[in-house]
DNA sequence: AATTAGCACTCCTCATCGAAGAGTGCTAAC
DNA sequence: GTTAGCACTCTTCGATGAGGAGTGCTAATT
């Protein structure tokens, strides 16, 4: 779709009218306001035009034009102009991570409360990928009589854990020979290819040693195959988005608690925006697979560690968004994040506890 | 304060007629539907001192009366009878319980999901204080230079780690002995006295120990505090909420959810529920310190593990709730999450890891 | 003395109506 | 191609008033 420059001048100033204002936006506002010298009977013609390329549309007849989901995909596109974040408001952000030692899990928590807080929207975190991560430390505890709680750690210091019903009763020296074993074999192997480690060990030792240690491979597959399906997903804020207009509907905000409660759809909609090629990916209303968030729009950016991406974060609200302000706050968030998995000595250092 | 029968009968049925319509009860609709066998009028007249007693109070004029605070509060200690729940409703409730196997976590925000299911509330559950639990193992990971990762997990399973900046740089060798020592010496000790019992360890083998085994106290120590200090608690369902006439103001229940991001306040406001000698405490409305959650209720019970009490768990929503149901289901919940505490092995149990 | 019927009164709810205002599309003039 | 002008549409909002629910009081009844 091409448009003349003028025509995009309307689009772009119906568009911020009324992500402004949440009203439709009418022709002599348009002409008044927004620097065409142009008088409001054209802009209703250039205004009719659009509508009728699908771009924008009347809520009735005697109402002023709001964008359609399509417009505003034009306008983000080709029209927007994304800067940099203001350095007073990098500066905020980078506030916000600075108190107390934290560990991963804390600095994602804290990552989706500075989304939300900055964006006055819901803060979306989806965590690292487990299978992007290397392997650090795995651990056995024999809680009881056949039930094992395995404990794995990734370098990025990342702990999953899961209970393991095992048919006989392993004593804990023999878990603590499997974990030291382990711990030898498996330091510092991407998690993606522990699995198939784990199989070759169990070929090549199965003879050369003790029946047990095969024994503590299968259980921490068992463990492993736990931790590499569950993705876990975290949002923040919901308050904020019943600041909105447009949930001030409580039917409809009760649905789209609803959407987000079901978290692996959730995880499944953000996994789109894995793709480390773009940076920034915005899924628009009817864009998303998800019924209940047709009235929702989901601004979002891979972050990682080194190069491979490890997650998502991102912020979710209204169509009607800020765009040129969240995109930059969300951009700015994720290489800050990155920049803190990568190096984390840099990262938020407030020496609790630190004997000083 | 005291009340002949009758009057009784009149709070009781303003009460539960208030908590299935939401709407204030008119003398008639007493009169003519819980059959005690006097005119409108009649009662009328009852209601008029009901109200100078502070037990009722209407809206405006021409409306019927809704309970006062003190009136429901009166309700709930003297005239409702608390009956167990029903059979079917236990078997749905176990059966809610019943689908994989899961550890402590999982099996904590299951209640909740519960709670929130069967109530059609927010569901609540304090975690265990960790004070009241027994040590099971600790293991220590050297994440990189100067960053070690405590790992504590207690005898019922549950799993806590804080990540401690350590001035000089510990070899992943000496942690694994440190760890080796500790869970040698502290095994099975309750967690409220495993600190003393580090100070004395400290004071005795000093001189005996190598110097290192201190540190390794020192260590733990410190991710003791960090892991008594935080309570955590949990609330699932907020959607429910929304579906309560009270909260279709979207301003009103922006207010709740702010108040539910401060865990802190919800957990003192939790606190005093876990005294053991109670097994139902309501907080109702104006009777909370928080003032956001002066619409609000909360009903709830505390559970634990062979007698000592662990954590609290329960539903919060709005005063008018259908207390004659939802009392039943918290104190069947906070039994039933005992017991699977108590004996996991009768826990829910289906065998995802089982090999069969 | 307690209960009840009757009634006037209050206050809320809801539908209706019309005026005001915003914005359009069309036409004719520039 | 642009613009002024105008008739028309549609929403919003306040006023109005009927209808209804429920009360409190009084006087009659048991």
């Amino acid at each position: 779709m091409k448009l003349n420059e003028r025509n995009q001048k309307v689009l772009e100033a119906v568009v911020s009218g009324y992500i402004r204002s949440g009203e439709p936006v009418g022709s002599r506002t348009v002409s008044k306001h927004y620097g065409l010298n142009v008088s409001s009977a054209t802009i209703r013609n250039i205004m009719a035009d659009l509508e009728d390329m699908g771009l924008l549309q009347q809520p009735h007849t005697s109402a002023g034009r709001i964008p359609t989901d399509k417009g505003l995909r034009l306008y983000l596109d080709s029209i927007l102009k994304i800067r940099e974040l203001e350095k007073r408001q990098q500066a905020l952000i980078r506030r916000a991570f600075e108190s107390g030692r934290v560990d991963v899990e804390e600095l994602l928590r804290r990552t989706s409360q500075v989304l939300s807080r900055f964006c006055r929207q819901a803060g979306i975190v989806l965590w690292p990928r487990l299978s992007a991560t290397r392997f650090k430390h795995i651990e056995f505890v024999r809680l009881r009589a056949h039930q094992i709680l395995v404990i794995l750690i990734t370098a990025s210091g990342l702990v999953q854990h899961t209970l393991v019903d095992w048919d006989e009763d392993i004593p804990q020296d023999s878990l603590d020979k499997y974990s030291r074993y382990l711990n030898e074999a498996l330091q510092d192997i991407p998690l993606s290819q522990v699995k198939e480690r784990i199989l070759k060990e169990m070929e090549g030792e199965k003879a050369l040693f003790d029946q047990l240690f095969t024994r503590a491979l299968e259980l921490s597959q068992r463990a492993l195959q736990d931790a590499l399906e569950n993705t876990d997903v975290h949002i923040e804020g919901h308050k904020h988005l019943l600041s909105n207009p447009e949930f001030a509907d409580v039917e409809r905000m009760r649905r789209i608690l609803e959407a987000f409660e079901d978290k692996s759809r959730i995880v499944r909609l953000l996994d789109r925006a894995l793709d480390p090629s773009r940076q920034v990916q915005i899924i628009l209303g009817t864009e998303s697979d998800i019924s209940e968030l047709h009235e929702m729009s989901v601004v979002s950016s891979p972050y990682g560690r080194g190069g491979t991406v490890l997650g998502v974060l991102g912020v979710i609200g209204p169509i009607r968004m800020d765009y040129s302000r969240i995109i930059p706050v969300v951009t700015f968030t994720a290489s800050l994040l990155s920049q803190f998995l990568d190096e984390p000595d840099e990262a938020p250092s407030a020496r609790k506890n630190d004997p000083s």
